[in-house]
DNA sequence: GTATAATGTGACCGATCAGTCATATGACCG
DNA sequence: CGGTCATATGACTGATCGGTCACATTATAC
């Protein structure tokens, strides 16, 4: 956690630190990510910085906690129905986690560096990956119990699948979609017809692939 | 590509070289890997790691060679049937990358990396990319055209799963049974009913999300 | 044996890094 | 004004890095 005397900082240049550092991680991972760099930005003294922060680590550890509770604020947003299905929860899911990467894509790519990257201090990288493992985990064993997804499955197996496409679809679908032309009209990319269609195409396999085979 | 002289080497010495590079670039990514601790660790002067090498990136572009022609040669040694149906030639090709990875831990992991890591040089990485997406993309058209794959789908979309898939799958896959019991008798971790078993289900997930609805 | 070419060597260079510390600044208080 | 305390500063430390270069050593050829 940052000092106190980060939090008595002038609201605009505590703001301004922050943006630089997220910019300075989502660019680089933890190795290659520069205080000097950031600070030079922000036309602080070195000193200064580690009068705010405890070291690298500390703010790397702030930036995450900024996207978790950016993240889950903007899941609050707009809930899910509760009463939803294992499917359509993943794809409300994997829609508000693209409306995120696109309304703030440094702290996204912050947190996917943080479970992907293997140069990050080794407890914070175990932990980034407990939390999403057991996410899905838990999701699975529910749809299991409710008769979503097919109950003969390994649960950790249908967690690792939703885990890795969970993970990688949104950037996948980001990449793929700026590529082509933009739309003539005012409507964003993402809201195309070939965009949606992809979206359900991915969803269905998933839901082939693991949904439950009886009642459907 | 080294130089001459590196090629000129006593075989042992230049072995050994190639060993502890291996061992330096499965350990850390591209920029963490250090030459002064490879030739400290190999007793040998920094300049002659130059008399061999251009620079870091030649050394390291070749252990990707050494990589690629170590699995080229591993798979040739137990070919696919080449009538082989789609589904069954994934299994097949991860069966294969499993061996391979067990085989052969650091190649895998050097490759690994290459695809998944971000701090390599720029033309690196879309390269290795490239090669993957381009190779499962191929693998997608034909099986849709032998009917193998559901010829609905987006077959870009189709080789992203299975790129994904078999990008993660043998590193879980490894990593959940090592944490398992060893088995009493002498047969490995990756011969078990349990080891069959998930791999089955796996296979089964693909066929089932990606495979033709009709005439199965 | 001597000249020539190939190979080996490690001190050194410039750059960069995370982190420290003695000192300076300035705000608030009496 | 004088004193105290939080904050700001940037030169500095010690480390590591990739890469170079003048020079030493060894092998080859004649």
């Amino acid at each position: 956690m940052p000092k106190e005397t980060f939090f008595n900082l002038p609201e605009d240049k505590r703001q301004r630190i922050i943006e630089l550092a997220l910019a300075e991680f989502a660019e680089n991972d933890y190795d290659t990510a520069s205080i000097s760099r950031i600070v030079a930005q922000a036309g602080i003294a070195k000193g200064s910085f580690y009068q705010y922060f405890e070291n690298k680590e500390d703010l790397y550890a702030y930036l995450l906690t900024l996207g978790a509770e950016a993240k889950a604020q903007f899941l609050d947003g707009n809930p899910p129905d509760p009463q939803m299905g294992t499917f359509a929860y993943i794809r409300w899911l994997s829609q508000a986690g693209i409306a995120f990467e696109l309304a703030r894509p440094q702290l996204s790519q912050i947190a996917y560096r943080a479970v992907r990257s293997g140069t990050l201090p080794a407890a914070m990288q175990a932990q980034a990956k407990a939390g999403a493992t057991g996410f899905f985990r838990q999701l699975v064993e529910q749809g299991q119990a409710r008769g979503d997804i097919d109950a003969e499955l390994d649960p950790d197996l249908a967690a690792f699948f939703f885990n890795v496409i969970f993970n990688e679809l949104g950037s996948y679908l980001i990449n793929r979609l700026q590529q082509e032309e933009t739309p003539q009209d005012g409507r964003s990319l993402y809201e195309t017809p070939e965009a949606a269609q992809l979206f359900d195409q991915a969803l269905h396999i998933l839901a082939s692939g693991l949904g439950a085979k009886e009642s459907s």
